[in-house]
DNA sequence: TGAACGTATGAACAAATGCTCATATGAACG
DNA sequence: CGTTCATATGAGCATTTGTTCATACGTTCA
C-alpha cells in the first residue's frame, strides 16, 4: 500500500473509534457478545437511528459484524484488533 | 477512573490519531528522533502556524514532548504507546 | 397480500475541527 | 536595548461530523 494511501485509511480507522457513542458500542460488545440494534439502543439510551448510524460507520471500518436473525440483526465484534486497540488506548491515558 | 470518564478520555485520544497531519507528525518523528517545528514543516510541506497547532494537540494527549534548545524547540515522541497504537491500525487495515 | 415489527437511510441542522492569516511571545546577539 | 529568528496563539472561515426527524426497506405472520 502507498505511504499516502496508509495513512488516510490510519486516520479514517482511528477517527472511528474517536467518538464516545461508538466507543461505548463497542465497550457493550465486549460485555455482551451480540447485540440487536435495538438491544443496544436500549442499553445504551440512544435513538435507534442514532445506533443505527454509527454502526454503518462501525461495519464499515470492519470493527464489527452483523447477522440477520428473523427480523432482527444482530451485530458483534469483527476481529481482535478492536481489543487490542482500546486496550492500548487504555494504557496511554492510565498513566 | 470513572467508566463514563474513561470513555471521553479515549474518545479524545483517538481522535488525536484521527488526523493525517498528525500523523504524518508522528510518522516523521518515527524516522527522525527530533524535529524542530520548521524542520517538520519543511519535511511535510505545511505552514509552521499548522504545524505548530498539531504539535499542540499532540502535546496536550502527551504523544509528543518538547525540549528547547536556543530559539528552537525540538519535538520527539513521549513514550511507545504511540507505535503500539500505530502498528495495531496498520495491521487492521492491512488484512 | 397486507399489517406489524426491526432496521436502514437521507436531509437538515448544530457543533466540532483544521487551516489560514495576522500578530504575539520569547530567546539570542549585535 | 532593539532587532531578528523560531514558535505560539487567536479569530475567522470552510468542511466534517453526530444527532434528530421522517420515511423507506425487508422480514414475518395472520
Amino acid at each position: 500500500m502507498k505511504m499516502e494511501e496508509e495513512l488516510y485509511e490510519l486516520a479514517d480507522l482511528f477517527k472511528v473509534f474517536g467518538d464516545s457513542t461508538r466507543l461505548r458500542i463497542l465497550y457493550a460488545l465486549f460485555e455482551q457478545d451480540e447485540y440487536s440494534v435495538y438491544g443496544l439502543s436500549d442499553a445504551l439510551q440512544m435513538t435507534q437511528s442514532a445506533i443505527s448510524h454509527q454502526l454503518k460507520v462501525l461495519k464499515q471500518a470492519r470493527l464489527v459484524k452483523s447477522r440477520r436473525e428473523g427480523k432482527q440483526i444482530f451485530y458483534s465484534l469483527d476481529d481482535d484488533h478492536v481489543r487490542t486497540i482500546i486496550s492500548m488506548g487504555r494504557e496511554h491515558i492510565e498513566e
